[in-house]
DNA sequence: TCTACTGTACTATTACTCTAGTACAGTATG
DNA sequence: CATACTGTACTAGAGTAATAGTACAGTAGA
């Protein structure tokens, strides 16, 4: 049997990071939060943000500028885009239609979803 | 912010075997195979397999017969069933539609992952 | 230059999961 | 009764993630 891996509190503070730039809530050549700074929001250790800063580094999301912080990189909200549509269809699409055969649950509550989030955020 | 915990193999495994229960592979008052057995043929330890095992117990999948080994509850598939549709619905659900949005994928992708999934099935 | 920020690096400690090993009681069967 | 299975309970250890704390170098601005 193959177990996944947990996912790591770096991990899901990266994913946060990915989203507010994929919404432009930190715009291209913005400079983001110090790792302490976020650290205190987050209440975590200044280690762990470190930590997730470094995996956006590696994606070419933010950039450092030494002494003086991390800037969202120019081409960031497309690249990450890109990044996170590709990994949600190869990687989640088909344990989530699995997993909706096996419970009987049709395509058409996704749609029901969809709707029901709209009426939410009018 | 929120984190979500990790995943640990004995919740794996009780994930496996409620879709084992759900797929009448272990069919109702049937034995299923022992703490140790199964331990052997996952390659973990038969620790971490007895706490799998208690969580099916403590959610009334399985029952144990002293000495003897567990058994599948006469109500199990159904019990399985309902267990795991409300907990797809209630914690999945909201999820994906929410990064579904965000990445610009419609509800016809899930459509069509179906359809795929049908052409390999077939 | 001094101060207050930046990131980086490193060690030690805590907390938790899983592993490893052992021991023991209940049950069926010969 | 003896044997060979069951589950259960317990201790000890390894491995890893996150925390805590400290130290140090680069940069901006008064």
């Amino acid at each position: 049997m193959q177990f996944s891996e947990p996912k790591g509190i770096y991990l899901q503070i990266a994913d946060q990071m990915r989203e507010r730039i994929l919404r432009r809530e930190w715009s291209a050549g913005q400079r983001i939060p110090s790792i302490r700074e976020l650290a205190v929001e987050l209440g975590v250790n200044p280690n762990t943000v470190a930590r997730s800063y470094q995996t956006l580094v590696d994606s070419r999301l933010i950039a450092n500028r030494r002494g003086l912080g991390y800037f969202v990189a120019e081409d960031a909200a497309e690249r990450a885009l890109a990044e996170m549509r590709e990994a949600f269809l190869r990687d989640e699409m088909p344990r989530i239609v699995r997993t909706m055969r096996l419970l009987g649950i049709g395509p058409e509550e996704i749609s029901a979803g969809f709707s029901r989030q709209e009426r939410a955020n009018a």
